[in-house]
DNA sequence: CTTAGGG
DNA sequence: CCCTAAG
C-alpha cells in the first residue's frame, strides 16, 4: 500500500512525466517526512507508519524494478500515469459514457414501459415484436430476458444489418431482421428501409477501421468486466441467435412503436433529450493514442432530425424511428469518419461537411483537454450534460401505483454489432475502395450492464423514473467501456488491424460483438490494501447496491416514497471471473491505456439548445443543469476522511484520485466541498445536522485532520516567518 | 486544470 | 452543488 508515495509523486513531478517523479527528491522527501510525522496517521491508523515506510521503500524499489516491483501499487496507475491515465480516461470514458446514456435511455424506457405497461410476462422468447415490446421487461425476469435478448442480439447476424448503434436510438427498425425469417417481411422492410439503408451506406461509408481502432482489446481486458465472463457471454449468445432475432427487434421496436414511448427513449426521437445528436463533434485524436482517440460530442438537433431524418416513411409507427435513424446514422458516420479525421484532419468527408463547423470547435476544446491529460474536466462536463438529460428525463411521468414492482434489468453487456453489407441484407459490409477496406458496422444497441430497481408500488412513475435515473447515473458515474469480442473472445490487442484480428472477414458478423463494461478501473484484488479505499469501488459497488433517491426526489418534489434501487454493476459480477484480464500483463497495462473508443458527448452546443426545442419539455435545454444531488454516504465520508488524513486538505485532486477515482460523479471540488461541510457538521450540534447521520467518530476525525492539516499548512505557508505571523496575530 | 472560497 | 478568481 503505497498510496502516499504515489500521490506525492503525482503531485510533484507527476504531471510532467514518469521519470520526473523519481527525480524530485526534495518535495518527495518532505512529503514522506510529513507523512511519517503525521499524528493522524500514526494514531488513528494502524498501519500508517508501516505504510509510509513501505512507500519509501517501494519508491526506491520502483526505480530499480519498474516492472512488478511494487505489486501493491500495481493496481494503481503509476504516478506517471497521471497524465496518461487522464488521457485514458478521457478517451475511454467518453465512449463509455455515451453508451451509458444510451443504456440509460434504453433501460429507462424499458422500465417505463414495464411500469406503465402491463406487467405482462410474455415469454422471453416470444418473437412477436409487439408482444415483446409491451411486456418484455417486467419483473425480475427482466434480467434474464435481457440477457437472452442481448445474447441473441450480439450474435445475430441478420439483425445486424439494420441495427442502430445506440440504444436510445434503438428505435431503429430492423430492416433485415426478417431476412432469414420471412421473405415477405424482409422485402417489405427493405423497401421501407431501403432509403435509409442507402443513406446509411453513403453516410457511413466505409470506415470501420476507426471503430476497431478504438475498440481495442485493452478496453475489454482492462475493465473489471472484461474477462472470461464476457467472453462466455458472448459465446453463449450465438446459440439462440437466429431463432431469437425477432426478439431483439421486438425489443427495439417496442420503443419506437410504443404509443407512449418511454420518456427517455422518446426523448431521442422527440428531441427532448439532446443526448444524441445528429451532430457529432469529433475531437481530433489524441496525440498518440490510437485507441482512445475518438471523442464525440453529440448534439441532437431535433429539428434536424425531423426534417432531415430518414427520408422514407418507414412504418407508420415510426416517427421516432425516422429521426432516430438519422441520428444514428449520423452518429455512426461520425464515428466511422473520425478515423479519417484522425489521419487527415483536413480531410472531411462529404457527409461530414455539414457538421464540420460545429464539429471543429468542439474538437479543439477536447483536444486541449486531451493534451492536458487530466481526465476530470471532460468527464465532468460530460457528466453534467448527462445529468441534465437525465434530469429532464425524469420529469416525465405520471403517477402510477403498482404492486411492489421489482424490476431487474440485466443485460449481458453484450452488444450486438451489426454490419451492413451494402443494400443486401448482409450484415457485414466490406467495401474496398482503393486502399482500405472498410467495414460497416452497426451496433443495434447497448444494454445496461445490470440494473436492479426496487420500488414500492406506491411510488409514482415519476419516482420510478427518478430511481432509474439514479441507478443509471450511478453506473455512469463509474464509467463504461467498450470491449470487442470476436468469436466469443475478447480482442485484446488494440493494435491489431481488423483484418489481422479476422474482423471483417465473412464471418465477421457472426462473431463480432461489443460489450459494455463497467469501468472499474481499479481492481480490488490487485489493489494494495491501503490503497484500496473502498471508495474506489464504492461507486460501482456500494452506491449501486443501494441508492436511495429519497433525497433527490424529495428535492425535486417528485416523490417521497421510499425508493430503493439496487444496482449491481456488472463489474462486480465480472471482476471475479475476469481475472485473466487483470493478471495478464497486457491487461494491467491496458488498464491505463485502455481505450474507450467511442464516446459520445452531448455537446454543449449552443445551437443545440436553440435548435433543439425540447418539444415536450417545458424547460428549454439550458446548458447547465444542476447536477443531481448525491449525498455522500457514510462510506464515502469515511473514505474521504481517510484520504484527507493522509493527504491533507490542500490536495483534493489527489484525494479524488486516491479515494474516489472510481466515483466519476465526485469531483475534487465536490470532495473539497464535502470536507467543508463535514468540518462544519462536526462543529455543530448533532441536532442541527441533517441527512444521513455521520458517525461521530468520523466527525471527530474530520476535526482532527482539519486541525492537523491546517496547522501543517500554516507551517509551510508562512513565508512571513513566525515573527510576522505573530505580529499579525497580535495586531 | 487545480485550488480555494464565497454563494 | 455551483461559480469563479487565481495560479
Amino acid at each position: 500500500p503505497p498510496p502516499e508515495e504515489k500521490t506525492k509523486a503525482e503531485g510533484g513531478g507527476g504531471r510532467a512525466s514518469t521519470p520526473a517523479r523519481f527525480g524530485s527528491g526534495t518535495s518527495h522527501e518532505q512529503r514522506n517526512h510529513q507523512l511519517l510525522t503525521n499524528p493522524l496517521l500514526n494514531f488513528k491508523q494502524p498501519k500508517p507508519r508501516a505504510e509510509m515506510v513501505f512507500q519509501k521503500w517501494s519508491s526506491s524499489s520502483e526505480m530499480e524494478s519498474c516492472g512488478g516491483g511494487q505489486v501493491p501499487e500495481m493496481p494503481r496507475v503509476p504516478k506517471s500515469a497521471r497524465g496518461k491515465r487522464s488521457v485514458r480516461k478521457k478517451e475511454a470514458q467518453s465512449p463509455a459514457q455515451m453508451s451509458a446514456i444510451d443504456l440509460l435511455a434504453t433501460v429507462a424506457g424499458k422500465l417505463f414501459d414495464e411500469g406503465a405497461g402491463s406487467l405482462g410476462n410474455t415469454s422471453a422468447g416470444a418473437p412477436a415484436l409487439a408482444a415483446f415490446a409491451k411486456d418484455a421487461l417486467v419483473k425480475q425476469e427482466q434480467c434474464d430476458e435481457q440477457m437472452k435478448l442481448f445474447k441473441h442480439e450480439a450474435t445475430d447476424q441478420d439483425s445486424c444489418n439494420e441495427s442502430a448503434i445506440l440504444p436510445h436510438i434503438v428505435l431503429q427498425r430492423v430492416v433485415n431482421n426478417a431476412r432469414n425469417e420471412d421473405p415477405k417481411a424482409k422485402s417489405e422492410v427493405q423497401d421501407k428501409e431501403s432509403s435509409m439503408i442507402s443513406y446509411t451506406k453513403a453516410e457511413l461509408g466505409c470506415n470501420f477501421g476507426v471503430i476497431a481502432d478504438r475498440w481495442s482489446p485493452e478496453s475489454v481486458e482492462s475493465g473489471a468486466f472484461t474477462g472470461d465472463a464476457v467472453a462466455r457471454l458472448m459465446m453463449t449468445a450465438p446459440a439462440g441467435f437466429h431463432k431469437n432475432a425477432p426478439e431483439m427487434y421486438s425489443l427495439l421496436d417496442s420503443m419506437d412503436v410504443d404509443v407512449k414511448p418511454p420518456p427517455l427513449v422518446s426523448s431521442d426521437s422527440t428531441g427532448e433529450m439532446p443526448l444524441h445528436g445528429d451532430k457529432i463533434h469529433r475531437s481530433t485524436s489524441l496525440p498518440r493514442a490510437p485507441k482512445g482517440v475518438g471523442f464525440f460530442a453529440v448534439d441532437r438537433d431535433d429539428d434536424d432530425d425531423k426534417s432531415s431524418g430518414c427520408t422514407h416513411p418507414s412504418t407508420a409507427t415510426n416517427k421516432d424511428f425516422t429521426s432516430n435513424c438519422k441520428a444514428e446514422y449520423n452518429r455512426v458516420r461520425k464515428l466511422l469518419t473520425s478515423k479519417h479525421r484522425k489521419v487527415a484532419p483536413a480531410r472531411i468527408h462529404k457527409s461530414d461537411l455539414s457538421y464540420s463547423d460545429v464539429e471543429r470547435k468542439p474538437s479543439f476544446r477536447y483536444k486541449k483537454m486531451h493534451t492536458r491529460q487530466r481526465t476530470q474536466r471532460s468527464t465532468f462536463k460530460r457528466r453534467k450534460l448527462f445529468d441534465r438529460h437525465l434530469a429532464l428525463a425524469s420529469e416525465f411521468g405520471t403517477a402510477n401505483g403498482k404492486g411492489n414492482t421489482k424490476v431487474a434489468g440485466r443485460n449481458s453487456n453484450a452488444v450486438s454489432l451489426e454490419a451492413n453489407k451494402g443494400t443486401n441484407s448482409m450484415p457485414f459490409q466490406k467495401s474496398c475502395g482503393s486502399n482500405d477496406c472498410h467495414v460497416k458496422l452497426r451496433i443495434k444497441s447497448f444494454n445496461v450492464p445490470e440494473l436492479l430497481v426496487e420500488i414500492p408500488d406506491s411510488a409514482t412513475v415519476g419516482s420510478l423514473k427518478k430511481t432509474v435515473l439514479e441507478a443509471v447515473t450511478a453506473i455512469l458515474g463509474g464509467g463504461l467501456r467498450v470491449g470487442v469480442l470476436h468469436h466469443g473472445k475478447k480482442v485484446r490487442d488494440d493494435s491489431k488491424t481488423l483484418i489481422q484480428a479476422g474482423i471483417g472477414q465473412d464471418d465477421m458478423l457472426d462473431n463480432l460483438g461489443f460489450s459494455l463494461e463497467p469501468n472499474c478501473t481499479q481492481n480490488p484484488q490487485v489493489q494494495a490494501p491501503e490503497d484500496v479505499s473502498f471508495l474506489e469501488n464504492i461507486d460501482t459497488t456500494e452506491p449501486l447496491a443501494r441508492i436511495t433517491p429519497a433525497d433527490s426526489s424529495s428535492k425535486l418534489g417528485e416523490v417521497d416514497v421510499s425508493q430503493e434501487l439496487a444496482l449491481t454493476p456488472l463489474a462486480m459480477n465480472y471482476q471475479g471471473s475476469d481475472h485473466d484480464s487483470v493478471h495478464s500483463p497486457g491487461a494491467v497495462s491496458s488498464r491505463d491505456k485502455d481505450s474507450r473508443a467511442l464516446f459520445l458527448v452531448p455537446a454543449a452546443d449552443p445551437n443545440a439548445g436553440a435548435v433543439v426545442p425540447a418539444n415536450k419539455t417545458k424547460r428549454s435545454p439550458e446548458q447547465g443543469h444542476r447536477r443531481i444531488r448525491r449525498p455522500f454516504s457514510v462510506a464515502e465520508v469515511e473514505a474521504l476522511v481517510l484520504a484527507v488524513e493522509k493527504l491533507g486538505t490542500g490536495r483534493w485532486r489527489d484525494v479524488k484520485l486516491r479515494a474516489f477515482d472510481n466515483a466519476k460523479h465526485r469531483t475534487y471540488v465536490d470532495l473539497k466541498d464535502k470536507w467543508k461541510t463535514l468540518v462544519h457538521t462536526a462543529s455543530i450540534s448533532p441536532q442541527q445536522r441533517r441527512g444521513e447521520p455521520v458517525p461521530q467518530e468520523l466527525l471527530d476525525r474530520v476535526l482532527a485532520a482539519q486541525a492537523y492539516w491546517s496547522q501543517q499548512q500554516a507551517k509551510l505557508q508562512p513565508k512571513t516567518p513566525s515573527l510576522a505571523e505573530a505580529r499579525l496575530l497580535t495586531q
